[in-house]
DNA sequence: CTTTTATTGGTCTCAACGACCTTAAAGGGA
DNA sequence: TCCCTTTAAGGTCGTTGAGACCAATAAAAG
């Protein structure tokens, strides 16, 4: 932080150099590498997916990685991961998706070559368009979320840790806020809405009990007069909604049964 | 992150030196300074108190700020905010203290020498001891945490905000989580640990239906037998609880009435 | 035309919560 | 001393909401 004036009783740490003067004394600390790392977020017939990219380079070359990259001087965390949410997804519209702060990842070692601090990011895209592999070597691409290794082994540096905190965060925030709609389009079924819940918490949800809690929830979901959609083609058609403007699900609308995520993560 | 293989298509961001061998190219990114911010809170005398510092040099000369320090080479920032923890407050025993990172905070102009990224962090603490104000010059005090501004005006940088997200947090965790006992010492009654929702929530809890909600849900608390308490003086002994094992709150102890927090933060 | 699939709506039961009351055990004041 | 206040502890009761289950509707697939 900034402010600490004192000189913690003899314990020299080079922090005293940091108010003397209008700047701060290089020496007096250790400059870091500062990047965002992004979990993305979608829903691909019928699965979570999740976008990552493969390393070309050395250490883990040949790996998947959360795309993500370099904090600029003039940007926050917050504006340099919704720079990169454009420039990996190819979307137009970035302003308008979630995008959540997670937490800071600064172990000492995450990174064999030097000190990487990493501010990390959970996003949700509603309809995954082509995963664009920038320019050359690296390729992008939605992988199924899949319970254990992704896809093609583990991922790199200490991606896999983010990518569990990442999906249980945004699990856990299903519950209690409306957040569901960021995962759908912007005219979408109760069905639809009820798979985002049933795809990211892996369970099945009674579509007749969904209903009457997301409808009692109000300012949840606005029904389009008159429009409906053929949803597959099976069945019988459903009304269209879209989101609401409430942010708060009250009272939440829980995991059913399990007891709670195991790891103690308070 | 780590990664950046790709070119960005056209993009010159200097990323593309980042994979080139087994160190980082020094001009490929701006390196920035790495803070932890304290926010630490304790229950004195009934009411919400905050661990402040207050500053002795420019910028921000005389206003109180939260703890905190610089990340040292060799330590995650958990691990610094736990050994500012120690300092500040002159807590022994802080390894079992609860301590939890709050979001990072990253605005370019947040510090008006340079640009210093800060890893903000909840803690709080049992009972509260003198606030030691380490060497000389810095004071350091436990204020109550007041509506509006803390006691003597706004606090600096950006730390009000900070101390606003991290009263949040608490606030919202008490309802899902067994934390409340974090602010309890090692044998309390259950009106101390009603006190603990009632002063965080700033509301009045009926005591009898909170009492058969925490002995309903296993592993919160603990019952010592035989050991009992005269709380102030006043009133029937109460019978004295440990903290249980358990960590999560299920269900959950909503908040009387208020529809949510007014600001979204979802 | 029958089956399949999904939406929409209804009913019923149980658990939980909130409001309220009663009793027990202490101290303070007149 | 007696009475009142205070806090803990325990109980009742009505309302609410969630979950399990059933039924009707409407369209596509065969």
């Amino acid at each position: 932080m900034q402010g600490r004036d004192k000189d913690e009783g003899g314990e020299r740490t080079g922090h005293e150099a940091y108010d003397n003067g209008e700047a701060y004394d290089r020496r007096a600390y250790e400059p870091f590498a500062v990047t965002v790392d992004l979990a993305v977020f979608t829903i691909r017939s019928g699965r979570l997916h999740i976008l990552l990219v493969e390393r070309g380079q050395s250490p883990y070359a040949g790996r998947w990685a959360l795309p993500g990259g370099f904090l600029r001087p003039d940007e926050s965390a917050e504006r340099a991961a919704r720079r990169e949410l454009a420039e990996e997804t190819g979307l137009a519209d970035v302003a308008g998706l979630h995008l959540e702060q997670l937490r800071t990842y600064s172990e000492p070692d995450r990174d064999p070559r030097m000190r990487v601090v990493s501010v990390a990011f959970a996003a949700l895209v509603p309809d995954a368009p082509q995963a664009h592999g920038g320019g050359d070597a690296a390729r992008a691409a939605w992988l199924p979320y899949g319970t254990g290794a992704q896809g093609p082994g583990p991922l790199a540096f200490d991606h896999d840790r983010i990518l569990a905190d990442a999906h249980e965060r945004i699990g856990g925030k299903l519950e209690y806020t409306c957040l569901a709609t960021a995962f759908c389009p912007p005219r979408f079924t109760l069905g639809e809405l009820r798979q985002v819940y049933e795809v990211v918490w892996g369970t099945d949800l009674d579509p007749a009990n969904f209903r009457r809690k997301v409808l009692a929830t109000p300012g949840f979901v606005e029904q389009i007069p008159g429009a409906s959609r053929l949803t597959g083609g099976r069945g019988k058609p459903a009304a269209l909604y879209r989101a609401g403007g409430a942010v708060w699900l009250h009272p939440p609308l829980l995991r059913p049964t399990p007891e709670r995520p195991e790891g103690p993560r308070p």
